[in-house]
DNA sequence: CTTGACTTTTGCCATTTGGCGAATTATACT
DNA sequence: AGTATAATTCGCCAAATGGCAAAAGTCAAG
């Protein structure tokens, strides 16, 4: 971790911490952080955890992710929150789909998927065959 | 951090690296882990943190919060892929599986979810004939 | 059975994290 | 000024993380 991202991670949760406004101590009571440990927190002393990030994040009204983002635990865009689309070529796996795959073994489920494959070739060689 | 979760976490990394497949040797070089590292995790001797997950997500196919929602670092709450963890009984959804099927339309989706109910019909009445 | 090449596990250690309690430093109130 | 009172910082410690190197396992070819 460099020096500059605690110190920066550090202002932006002190800053954070003085507009709610807050008191350590008082951070510390709903966040089940020690005061001490919070304080070194703050000014870069300290790198926090994730689980620490995450008691401190509702508090002091960060997304729950947005923090991970600024540790760097996260990459940066990360559309976890609602609806965001898939990174990759943008199609959503139904929910029901999911859950129902879901209930099957691994094998199953990669089998299932093989058998996507050889229906979709043979279907592409017809369509070819056709024409 | 509850031993369940530790093993359950390790279990499910294990049964990742197994199916792509990878050695524990691969994985640590593809991702910048120690090799022992990785084996105490999948064996529930050690807890993953953030970074470590970070850094194993990508060559295991994983999204990049899955780890961290599975390893209770993020709170289940946004089904982007649909729910890869498992409140309900079942198994889980396998990330490659769920990335191969989330590019094919809805209708293909069903579909193909569809052949495996029929798929699997034929096979218990053939397995009960049998006897 | 034995050798040789991998893969996984173990022992040991440095580094970090995070808590507790005691000092220190603001901030009020007489 | 002087002294409560709250807020922050410091010293020290236990527990956990993660790496390296050596010790087991595994398994195929000879």
């Amino acid at each position: 971790m460099s020096d500059t991202s605690r110190n920066e991670l550090g202002r932006i949760i002190k800053q954070q911490r003085m507009a709610v406004p807050l008191t350590l101590q008082e951070l510390a009571a709903m966040s089940e952080v020690s005061a001490s440990h919070l304080g070194r927190i703050e000014r870069g002393e300290r790198f926090p955890s994730a689980s620490i990030l995450r008691k401190v994040a509702q508090p002091l009204g960060f997304e729950e992710d947005e923090l991970f983002t600024l540790a760097g635990y996260l990459s940066p865009q990360s559309p976890r929150v609602a609806e965001a689309h898939h990174p990759y070529s943008g199609g959503r796996l139904d929910p029901y789909v999911a859950r129902v795959l879901a209930e099957e073994s691994l094998d199953v489920q990669r089998a299932v998927i093989g058998i996507l494959s050889i229906l979709k070739s043979i279907a592409k060689s017809i369509t070819k065959e056709k024409r």
